[in-house]
DNA sequence: TAAATAAGGATATCCTTTGTCCTTGATAGG
DNA sequence: CCTATCAAGGACAAAGGATATCCTTATTTA
C-alpha cells in the first residue's frame, strides 16, 4: 500500500506555487524541469488539483498554474486526496457474509466492526494530514533550505513565471 | 492505495482463532470455508501471520494454527504489519535533489519536510492500530453478533479444529 | 497569425495484487 | 509402519493499477 509518486509531486508543485507573487501563473513545462519529472505525466496530477480547486489555471503563453487560495486555507489533505482520491486504505468485502451458519435472510446491523476499527485509523491518517497546511510547510523550508539555494529557486521561477 | 485484500482475511482469522479452546488448532481449509475464501491465497496470509510469530502452526492431520499469544497482547497493528508490510505509505524520492539551482556538491542535512509530514500520518495511523487489540475485536463482536450465530458458529469451528 | 498552454483521450509498459497449481517435508492416527 | 492431512513455499498466470508517452483540441497571449 504506497501512495502515488503524484502525491509528492504535487505537494511539491503546490510548495512551488505558493510563492509564486499574486496574479502569475508557472507552467507545467517549468515545474516538471524545476523537479526533474516527466512533463506530460506531471500534468496530470496538475489537472487533478484543477479539478479539485485547488488551483487556477490559465491557457496560452504565459499560462500555467496558481494557487486558488492562500497557503495557509490549504491543507495537506486536500492535496493528497485531490490526486490519490478520497477512497479508504480498508475496503470491506464483507466476508462475514460467507458464514455457513449464518441464515439465508440473515440482515447486518451496522458496518463490519473489523472495517470501523481499519476506518478509525484512516481517519486518524487524514486528521493529521488535514492539520497540516501549506503555509506550515513553507515555513519549515524557509527556515531548513540554504538561504542562497532558497533564493536562486525563487529567481529560477519568477523568470520562467508568465 | 488501498490494503491488501489479505489484511481484512487475516483479521477476521484471527478473530476466530482467539475464541479456539488453548491448545487446539484450525486449519487453512476451515478458515477459508467459513469466510468463503480461496483456500490457497488465504494460505498466503497465514503464512505472512506465522513468520511474523503471531500464530503457531502445528503440521498433520488435526493440524492447523493457533494464536501464538493471548487475544489481549495481539495489537491489530502487528496482524495488519504481518500480512501488509511495514514500508510506510509515502516514498520520499527526493526530487529536490532535481531542483536545477542546486550546487551539485550539496548535501541534505535531514529528510525531506514533505517526507517527515507524510511520515507523521503513517505514525498515526499506526498508533491508532497498534491501540486495538484482538481481544477489543472478540469484545465488540461478542455484543454485536446475534447469540445464535455466535454460538452456532463456535460450534462449528469446534467440530474442526484439531 | 503563430506559438504556447491546459485538458484530456488513447495507448503501452511495468509492477503489484490476486489466484491457482504443484512439490516437499512433517505429523497424527490407524 | 502407512497413509491421509497439513503447513510451507516455489512457479506461474490473470487482472488491475501505476507510470509514463503521444496525440488532438480549444484557448489565449504576444
Amino acid at each position: 500500500m504506497i501512495l502515488k509518486s503524484q502525491v509528492e509531486w504535487a505537494l511539491h508543485c503546490c510548495a512551488i506555487l505558493a510563492g509564486l507573487p499574486d496574479g502569475r501563473y508557472l507552467s507545467t513545462k517549468a515545474l516538471a524541469e524545476f523537479h526533474g519529472l516527466p512533463k506530460e505525466y506531471l500534468s496530470k496530477a496538475l489537472q487533478g488539483l484543477s479539478q479539485a480547486g485547488l488551483v487556477d489555471t490559465s491557457l496560452g503563453p504565459s499560462g500555467g498554474y496558481r494557487l486558488a487560495k492562500p497557503p495557509a486555507e490549504l491543507t495537506f489533505l486536500e492535496i493528497v486526496e485531490a490526486v490519490e482520491g478520497r477512497q479508504r486504505t480498508f475496503v470491506c468485502t464483507n466476508i462475514r457474509a460467507n458464514n455457513p451458519c449464518r441464515p439465508k435472510d440473515h440482515c447486518e446491523s451496522s458496518p463490519c466492526a473489523v472495517a470501523r476499527i481499519m476506518w478509525e485509523a484512516d481517519e486518524a491518517w487524514r486528521a493529521k494530514l488535514r492539520g497540516v497546511k501549506l503555509s506550515d510547510l513553507v515555513g519549515i523550508l524557509s527556515q531548513e533550505v540554504a538561504p542562497e539555494l532558497w533564493k536562486s529557486s525563487f529567481e529560477w521561477v519568477l523568470e520562467r513565471a508568465g
